[in-house]
DNA sequence: TTTAAATTATATTGAAATAGTATACTTTCG
DNA sequence: CGAAAGTATACTATTTCAATATAATTTAAA
């Protein structure tokens, strides 16, 4: 149980353009990061459609946060790129389909919507701003 | 990021036997918990190396819970079939390597851990037995 | 003691998700 | 204009997940 790679990289990207105040272009990002090019880019888009980072076209494009890093959380980034946390697939399914005992009501798929609820809430709380 | 479909299979299974308190032979546990009899195969040996479930062999043979079920949890079942729960790869590996600013002490390894402790810690706490 | 019913083990295949790439296009600024 | 940037869509490769196939071994009962 882990998040993608994508989600890492989008976590390194973000917290590189925390840290280096000033516009930065796909490239540089790119070898900053350890990312290539091409994946940066691809990356890079979804942050701008969240509207976590602003994009500038042209000579001097290039790309920043869109607000203070300090409202942006590691769980808006992690679920921009690879979507909504969740634990179980079977969250949502009618049940286990046990046939040979009576009622199968089961309580697992409360247990996994809870812990899905606990690492979002967790992860909501890191912002990448508030760095000592 | 979620649990893979074959952790949930395992957790079908424990559940199953652990309503049905008879041994049960893999043909029934299959078609039991809506999982192919290979496959649940595959599971069941896992769960037997880990101790959870106890196998006999021969023409009265099957599989029983190796313990109390209130001595099994949600966690250790998971574990037993996908490894170690963690969230991020990253976590171990060096850091970032954002080589535009001085230091890049990256904090994040230790929310990945502390929330990967967490999940665990949940899941743990949430055993088969105390079902009401 | 034979035999059929069961588990065990290894290897292989198929499918789906993840990761990364290619190409063509658009915008902006000097 | 024209070069340097981002934008968009589609495609390919790789890895992981899911499932299957085959063959061997063990056991209990007839």
């Amino acid at each position: 149980m882990h998040i993608t790679l994508e989600a890492d990289y989008a976590v390194r990207i973000v917290n590189c353009l925390t840290r280096c105040k000033t516009r930065m272009d796909a490239k540089s990002l790119a070898s900053a990061t350890g990312v290539t090019l091409r994946f940066s880019l691809k990356i890079l888009r979804k942050l701008v459609a969240q509207g976590i980072v602003r994009s500038y076209k042209g000579t001097q494009g290039g790309y920043e946060l869109a607000k203070p890093a300090s409202e942006i959380s590691l769980g808006e980034v992690i679920e921009t790129v690879e979507g909504p946390i969740t634990i179980s697939r079977c969250v949502g399914a009618k049940d286990f389909h046990c046939t040979r005992v009576g009622t199968d009501e089961c309580r697992f798929n409360k247990a996994y919507q809870e812990v899905a609820e606990l690492v979002r809430q967790k992860l909501y709380g890191i912002k990448f701003g508030e760095q000592e």
